[in-house]
DNA sequence: ATGTGTGAACTGGTTCACAGCC
DNA sequence: GGCTGTGAACCAGTTCACACAT
């Protein structure tokens, strides 16, 4: 069975590591929304940003965004701030974007199609290598520049491509079967966007993905709105 | 069904209020899954269903789930389970789904036209009413019976027609232009995709979804996992 | 016997507030 | 002065375990 990580080897090393072995799920969500506000703030030339500017630009509390930031062996100066292309390059390290994530997207309907041309997954280090569908009447198609092919061939292309996250983009009733195609090819991080719950072995990484629950979500606040009065329902 | 009809205040009332005011966001974040389970299960001709089964199928603990549902007022029969239809219906309700939201998406690239014609929303009870763009090339042009318009009318059709839900799908320099459109005709529920994070007055709610954050959040864990093992772990 | 409903314990996450460094 | 880093307090969410209804 997948070997609960164990990393022992460095175990003994009396610095304060810089590793960010297990950080919590939340400190894991927002690093990504740091990330691109550091981005922005570079490329705009800032060289220093401090906890609350920061913070604010991404919607967060500042002592949270420091927490976060100090868990991950990040630092910055106190009195300072934090060296806006530093941190950005701490945390694109931390989630693993500093050599590219090769995608395969299975189901090229049109929500696959979306996602295959979809310019922040290449903006931002993920490299679609491969598309697959089951549909005659889609295999051969060229995507900017990527053919689709068969799905009976999605296990060989892992294998040969090192492809290392699949996304499920198909319907519901195809979803699990191309999730078992996954683990079996030995893929263990999969992004769902089909309306069902995918069984998955232990070490297998899910990320869900379901847009009418988000709009069923904002149908909640709203129904609960014009119920009554007006209620301050700013979710995140 | 679902007697949710009051609006008025309940503070005074000793009764086991059926009022499903102020649920806790993780409770309604769960609520459109639970939906979907027992549409299938109602579906599959089930008629009773016990908290352990219904859990199970939705991935989620049975205490947690029996809270979530005592907490909206539902209720099963000790010793036999829930009623998968009615509790189906109570959750719509709850959920405000008894009258179908009238959603505007904005922005037609290839998100927004996979959007447009994804079969989830009209399915789920989401009439998509509205499409707008700024783009010439587009404007005019139909997916699947709606015509797309000049986002300049917005305003226009959000008070003509009733549209409630906004669906932000435009680049992200775009975006919080939208969303101010959006608010000052009167919409106070928006679904996000730009990878932005927007200013939007009390009241107002939104959710994002940002598909490149939950690839990072899976690179994240793939990174991990080969920190420990070093060669693709294809371990069955 | 079976399975709900729920207080109580627990876990994780967020905010506060301030000591310490620049 | 200004801002980080962090213990302590606080709060939300989850799980446990069992009384109680059928």
């Amino acid at each position: 069975m997948t070997t609960t990580g164990e990393g022992t080897e460095s175990e003994l090393v009396p610095t304060p590591v810089t590793k960010a072995a297990d950080l919590p799920a939340a400190t894991v969500r927002r690093l990504p929304e740091y990330l691109r506000a550091l981005s922005a703030l570079t490329d705009a030339g800032v060289e220093t940003v401090s906890s609350e500017t920061l913070a604010a630009t991404c919607g967060v509390n500042s002592a949270m965004l420091r927490k976060d930031l100090s868990q991950l062996g990040a630092s910055g100066m106190r009195g300072v701030g934090y060296n806006a292309a530093a941190l950005a390059t701490h945390i694109a390290g931390v989630l693993g974007l500093t050599d590219d994530s090769r995608v395969a997207i299975i189901g090229l309907g049109h929500l696959g199609q979306a996602l295959a041309r979809y310019p922040g997954f290449s903006n931002r280090g993920f490299d679609v290598v491969g598309l697959f569908d089951a549909d005659q009447g889609i295999i051969g198609k060229d995507l900017d520049g990527v053919r689709v092919r068969d799905v009976a061939l999605l296990a060989e292309a892992v294998r040969d491509e090192g492809i290392n996250i699949g996304v499920i983009a198909t319907p519901e009733a195809a979803a699990q079967h191309v999730a078992d195609l996954l683990v079996d090819a030995g893929v263990t991080s999969i992004l769902n966007f089909a309306p069902c719950v995918l069984a998955v072995p232990e070490g297998v990484a899910v990320r869900k993905v379901d847009l009418a629950v988000e709009l069923q979500i904002l149908s909640f606040h709203e129904h609960h709105k014009t119920l009554g009065r007006q209620e301050t329902g700013t979710v995140k």
